[in-house]
DNA sequence: GATGAATGAGACTTCATTCAT
DNA sequence: CATGAATGAAGTCTCATTCAT
């Protein structure tokens, strides 16, 4: 492990985009099959990375939280209140469809996934940077006070297991809206 | 079709039944034995009625748009503006989680599904009404303009394949308060 | 499971037939699908009956320790003295290759095998009738005193394994001429 | 062929020794990664040297009557008569469990290795030498005039197939017992 | 007409073998 | 030359659907 082939971290890296596309837009119980011609490889390769569905799964939900961490990262840095940073978080959030959260805590998954503590610890920071967000906009007094983490992220969730080809736009301005404090 | 046996009526309502639930709460991939055994029934009995999943599933979306329709009626006779309306059906629809019309337009269904003419109409009618109930309640000011019966059964949908278990109640009330016009 | 359908029991039967011989030419790993077709039934029917291999081998253990155990009051009733019964029987034993005994603790067999109940009850009821003949040939100064039930099954067991074609019978009768005592 | 790197040959023979062992533990079908790593080598490193399974099973073979021939003459040099250099002989191969003769004519094994000429000759000259040892203890008396080579070597191989942990050294008594004429 | 047994296509996973590094 | 990554054929098991009872 310390030191991956070039290829061998190409293909992991493929597998592991093909995943997460393909579990959003058909479900995780895509076949494996299909999730390897996605990525390019065969299912040999797919099974020797990952040796189970549970394990792959839980690489994706590792790679989902990174970026989701990232992006909110970034949407505080380019927004100066805690409000603007989070429209623009949940708009970024829905049109790049990161999803494999489940209502933000894992419900509905594979036990072996929900067990990961790697995985646990990834979702726990990125749920505690988002928890400050709200916080922080509840605060400057435009985030409803009834509002919590689970609410938000149950409802991106929700979003981002839309068809595709949906319109989600319009939803989200409408939940933005009912978001705002009176 | 002219004159059903009593209890051949009662197995067939008692396997729409089932399935309504199944679907909603594991899935429309619900093993057909399953519902059969929940429907207290044989498979072979339920292959006799239904003769493969899709006309289950068309017959379980018939009385899915029939009983929305149903409580369509009975929220706009229950409240005397139409914005009330909305609120206390949307509440209702939540509550019994009447899914299956996925995004509205049945995206996602099987092509068979896509095509039934009856299930077809069933919708539209249904739609008919719920566009009605929007219109006046934009005409009284109320609504967003900008929203629309797809944008309402889209999210009414998503809300009902939340997981069993979830409190949809908070997302619908921050819901429906964005849906209200500035 | 009170009345089985005919068909289903005959098929039964025929599986656990097909097994038994499978299980002794070709070993324990013989594809699932070869012993379906060799039983003239499709796989989904093995499978019905027994959910997995493990429940097959449990119920082919029980068909021939059931069968070991007739064979052996047989033998007793057809010979006056117990060293002849245990010359019969071993010799009527390695005749029908019943085997999957594995060194008459099962050994070798997958846990949950060797952890069902029932099939170790109806072993240890063989092992008592076997270890009543050795007692008894012991007794009348035939069989060596050191020879005990696990020796003779271990060796029945080596015995069945061979290749088919092989002809056991002498090995049988030189293993018979060391067990008499000097 | 012919120098062959010292390194090149020792994996070689690391190779076979894991083989050997693993064969006659976890059978002839363990995985050639596991052979592999037993030898501390790639699986493309066994490759190289044994183009595939048959090819590796081969030199087992070579390996293992080359090491029965050794055994023999010493055996015959340690004893002055046949019949001890019998007895000997038999245990000492059963002590090191030297088997994958299959029923000293290859039975069961792939066809690729019945074919092979070399080990052909091997085991015959080894049979060679085993056969006159038994004649030899015939004429001494002390072996059952009916008992041949492929008895012997047959009952040697059930024998070593036994579960390792196994006592077969009963067994073995008994049968060389059994071995010894009237 | 109802039942549940039988079927076989298809999904998951393993492993012998090939081939890029 | 050694390594271990990639491949795909083969085996296990599930389930939609058909059909005998």
């Amino acid at each position: 492990m310390k030191t991956m082939r070039a290829d061998a971290l190409r293909n992991r890296a493929q597998i592991v985009d093909a995943a997460r596309i393909l579990f959003i837009t058909r479900g995780p119980d895509t076949p494996m099959e299909d999730i390897a011609r996605a990525a390019g490889v065969g299912v040999g390769t797919l099974y020797r990375r990952f040796p189970d569905r549970d394990s792959l799964i839980i690489a994706v939900g590792q790679d989902v939280v990174g970026r989701l961490t990232e992006m909110l990262h970034a949407a505080r840095e380019a927004e100066s209140d805690a409000w603007h940073a989070l429209g623009r978080y949940l708009r970024e959030w829905a049109e790049i469809r990161l999803g494999l959260l489940y209502d933000a805590l894992c419900h509905g998954m594979p036990p072996a996934v929900r067990a990961d503590q790697d995985l646990a610890r990834a979702r726990d920071d990125w749920a505690d940077l988002l928890d400050e967000l709200l916080r922080d906009a509840k605060t400057e007094g435009a985030l409803r006070q009834d509002v919590d983490l689970v609410d938000v992220a149950t409802f991106m969730n929700l979003l981002i297991q839309m068809e595709p080809g949906g319109t989600p736009d319009k939803l989200l301005d409408v939940m933005i809206d009912g978001l705002r404090g009176p």
